[in-house]
DNA sequence: ATAATATGGTGAT
DNA sequence: TCACCCTATTATC
């Protein structure tokens, strides 16, 4: 499940759980066997999110370069956990293992290969110095819908299917909005709306735009199903205003909006 | 039991 | 624009 938040959150975590021991690496899957034994016995110096990309640099190693993709996971278990389901890499510290399930990139790259990465994001918001200039730059240059250029991971690093909904929602800009027809003050609330929403989904691990108080939650969690404001919501009635919620087809992928609110 | 779906992205056509 | 990759969970027969 994973926009920029997630990957930050996974880098935080790391960070926090691996301990300062050698970290035993394996492949419980086979298919990333050799490159497992290179990490075996190393220690964790670092773990780093850029978007949607984590890094991991190990004690003379290469760097491990990982991608969840659209259904990629890295679980943290317990150090006694079983090796349930396809396993592609097990990191194993002290006090945490971490396994890695289906992503669509696992590999050891060089720098030069991290900062080819890396070079082809645009800013990230949750990351320190990111330039929002320069966001704003590239969204007034692309005329494709607001919807499509928030994808757009060389517009703004990490954001994915849901933060675009909801986004354009909390702005109240209509999805399909050429993102060059934006005005200035549009631009900068989402870049200042994707920070924000950035910030607090590394907080609670999870996306939450609506403000909880509206849905009457005065302490404790909001419940699953009334976090957000639009995605996946299309037949039910908008939480603002009652109008029915609308699904398009934005950029090969769905995209939910509210007609009234979002003009 | 089989199909559809999912917070993503690439490479070929 | 399409096909495809990766895995797990949910929906539909």
């Amino acid at each position: 499940m994973p926009e920029g938040h997630t990957i930050h959150r996974l880098a935080r975590d790391l960070n926090r759980t691996i301990g300062e021991a050698p970290v035993t690496a394996t492949s419980p899957q086979g298919r990333f066997a050799s490159e497992a034994s290179e990490l075996d016995g190393r220690m964790l110096n670092r773990a780093e999110a850029w978007g949607k990309h984590l890094f991991l640099d190990f004690d003379q190693a290469p760097l491990l370069h990982i991608h969840l993709g659209l259904i990629g996971k890295l679980r943290r278990k317990q150090v006694d956990a079983p090796e349930v389901g396809e396993i592609r890499l097990r990191l194993a510290g002290d006090d945490a293992i971490w396994d890695l399930t289906g992503p669509m990139v696992c590999a050891l790259i060089d720098d030069e290969d991290a900062a080819a990465v890396t070079k082809n994001l645009g800013p990230d918001p949750l990351r320190r110095n990111a330039d929002p200039a320069l966001f704003a730059e590239r969204m007034s240059r692309k005329k494709l819908p607001l919807s499509a250029a928030l994808l757009d991971q060389k517009v703004i690093a990490g954001i994915g299917n849901i933060f675009r909904s909801e986004f354009c929602f909390l702005t109240g800009i209509d999805p399909n909005t050429p993102a060059n027809q934006l005005t200035e003050a549009q631009v900068t609330t989402l870049w200042e709306l994707a920070t924000e929403q950035l910030k607090l989904g590394v907080r609670l691990n999870r996306i939450v735009t609506r403000d909880p108080s509206e849905v009457g939650v005065t302490a404790g969690r909001i419940p699953s199903d009334e976090r957000l404001y639009v995605y996946k919501r299309d037949g039910l009635p908008c939480h603002r205003c009652g109008d029915e919620i609308r699904l398009a087809e934005i950029a090969k992928r769905k995209a939910w909006y509210c007609p009234t609110c979002q003009k």
